[in-house]
DNA sequence: CCCTGATTCGC
DNA sequence: GCGAATCAGG
C-alpha cells in the first residue's frame, strides 16, 4: 500500500484529531503503526514530543557498521507540500449489529477523547464497552486498555459483572466521593 | 505485559 | 521516501 493522497489527507485529519499511531494505521489498513509514526515525521507534523531528552539517544546499530566514509545525516527538513482540494468523505456508518448493549452509563464524558475507539479500532485489549446511541454519530466505545480474556477495562467490568443493585449503590457512593 | 511516540538506517 | 527495528517512556 502506498501513501496516495488520500491516505495522506486522512493520516492527517486523524493525527490532528489526537488518534494514536496504531489506531490510525487501522483505519488506514494496510500500513504498521511504525509506517505511520515514519509518515508523520516526514510530513513535519509530529509535535507531539513529550518531555524526554530523546533528541540526542544513542542507538546501537542494526547491523556491523560499514563506516566507510559515511556522510553524517542531516534531520530531513519538512517543507510544506501542496495538495489539491481534497474532498474527504467521514461517512463510517455504526457497524448494524449491536448486540445486547449494556445500559449507558454517565461514564461517558469520563473516557478521553483521545482514548475512544471507534469498531474500527478496537483490538483484543480494548475495552468494548458501547457509549453513545449507535444511531447517531455520538458512538464509540471506550477504548481503554482490558485486561487479557475480558471484553472491558476494569473499570467497564465492574459495571458490567455486577448486580444492579451493587451499581446502584456503588454509583452513590462514587457520587459521594466526588 | 500492554501501550505510546521518536529515531535510525537498510532498502 | 518508506518502514522495521529499536529505543525510551507511561
Amino acid at each position: 500500500m502506498s501513501w496516495t493522497n488520500e491516505r495522506v489527507e486522512l493520516l492527517k485529519k486523524l493525527w490532528g484529531d489526537g488518534l494514536s499511531a496504531s489506531q490510525i494505521a487501522g483505519e488506514l489498513g494496510g500500513v504498521t503503526r511504525n509506517a505511520v509514526i515514519g509518515k508523520v515525521h516526514r510530513l513535519g507534523l509530529s509535535g507531539r514530543a513529550k518531555s524526554t531528552s530523546s533528541s540526542a539517544k544513542p542507538r546501537r546499530p542494526r547491523t556491523a557498521a560499514p563506516a566507510t566514509g559515511a556522510a553524517p545525516k542531516k534531520p530531513t527538513t519538512s517543507h510544506p507540500q501542496s495538495i489539491g482540494a481534497t474532498a474527504l468523505k467521514a461517512d463510517i456508518s455504526p457497524a448494524p449489529v449491536v448486540a445486547a448493549k449494556p445500559r449507558v452509563e454517565p461514564i461517558a464524558e469520563l473516557v478521553p477523547i483521545s482514548q475512544r475507539a471507534t469498531i474500527l479500532t478496537l483490538t483484543e485489549r480494548t475495552c468494548k464497552w458501547p457509549i453513545g446511541d449507535p444511531a447517531t454519530d455520538d458512538f464509540y466505545f471506550c477504548g481503554r486498555q482490558s485486561d487479557a480474556g475480558v471484553p472491558y477495562c476494569a473499570h467497564h467490568c465492574k459495571i458490567a459483572y455486577q448486580p444492579v443493585a451493587d451499581r446502584r449503590r456503588d454509583r452513590k457512593t462514587m457520587a459521594q466521593a466526588g
